[in-house]
DNA sequence: GTCATCATGTAAGCCGTTACATGATTGC
DNA sequence: GCAATCATGTAACGGCTTACATGATGAC
């Protein structure tokens, strides 16, 4: 799941440990999150596999201006990839995603037996799959759903009292919850299939030309 | 958690590992269910820490009966209870929980740096608290999913796009609802609360006596 | 007699956490 | 110059999973 998320940040901007880690936090909630000794073990497997090399390594500055916080981030990669020395903020290595990378980052959102919080990741980076890639994978995890909450009403026997019954009520609704929420998902990415056919059909719109690898 | 799990159970009646594998894949759902590779190892250690001795071993019969499935570990139990050999199952080892496995229990339901799981199985097995105990324990809880709402709210920054847009409100909605059943329990823990102490003292209210401390 | 199921356990290994160690920079 | 924050790592340890090893029983 770590591979994931790095890949996936990495994919959108370059970033240092620290700020990885910040962004991680957030992506996944705080509860969870992912510590510095996972975090740098990773970096460190990710680079020697070949997935993401240091960029700019110590000669990068930083944006100390705490602004609203979230920012920082952006800016310290931004003066990254100008190589601009501000202040002088030392030994900081800052990662970049490589081709390789991009091939385990695309494997990575395709994999079927993810868990519930990987699962998570993988939509939170799904735009990097094609359009047919991201409707399965949303297909897969309704069958999923459905699955469990077959499971739920096949036994329900055994001792029972209020709470037990509460949470196995709140459990059930939260399943119900999500398989609404994948529902909506999927109708959004059948939309935009068939709508990207049409297109590729007789150049209506001026959208979506590149994909001419499948579909 | 696995100790707690186990404990709880126990308390109800007396089980066999595999037997207890089954309840405990039924009460946290077959995903994330316990292996027996992490049960049977916790099992022994509770044996000897005293938590859990064995009953009936090795004497016992098992119903093979498929019945509704879930009902057969109740009939191995009282079978065991009996020390009936009906069929003659072998080496089957009936754990019981000892007083020191109560206490321990009591001590792990209270226990709040309980982690989103371990919540649930606190709750599945709450009753064996006192009701004052029970609405601390919801009330910490709430406390805790409140931190996360004002977390994800103060956040928000950075990279978004549809799917992370779409994950981020799915995850608001799913901690908001888990607020609003707490505070079901809460207010079903106050009523209890309310109602204990007003037939303790001379029966007047029924309603909310106990919370001097706030609101 | 053999296969599926019940039943208990052990061993290797992964994955992640906490705690520790280190050090630079900034604000006061 | 001192504390807080930024920043990167290592080491010890724990818990859980997978896979393996074993064996009894009941159904066919």
């Amino acid at each position: 799941m770590i591979d994931l998320a790095i890949l996936g940040l990495l994919d959108e901007q370059d970033l240092h440990g620290y700020e990885l880690k910040k962004q991680l936090a957030d992506l996944v909630g705080a509860r969870s999150g992912v510590s510095f000794g996972s975090l740098y073990p990773a970096l460190a497997r990710l680079e020697k596999a070949g997935a993401v090399k240091a960029v700019e390594a110590n000669t990068v500055a930083d944006a100390v201006i705490p602004m609203t916080g979230a920012l920082s981030g952006e800016i310290a990669a931004f003066r990254a990839r100008l190589g601009r020395p501000a202040k002088g903020r030392r030994n900081k290595k800052v990662y970049g995603i490589t081709e390789l990378g991009r091939q385990r980052l695309r494997l990575l959102l395709l994999d079927d037996h993810a868990d519930d919080r990987t699962f998570s990741v993988q939509v939170a980076f799904c735009q990097n799959l094609l359009p047919a890639q991201r409707l399965a994978l949303f297909e897969r995890r309704k069958a999923e759903l459905n699955r469990r909450l077959a499971d739920r009403t096949r036994v329900s026997a055994g001792r029972t009292n209020t709470y037990r019954n509460s949470l196995r009520e709140h459990d059930t609704e939260t399943i119900t919850h999500d398989l609404v929420w994948i529902d909506n998902l999927i109708d959004a990415s059948r939309a935009e299939l068939a709508e990207s056919a049409g297109t590729q059909i007789h150049s209506l719109e001026p959208q979506t030309i590149g994909d001419s690898h499948h579909e």
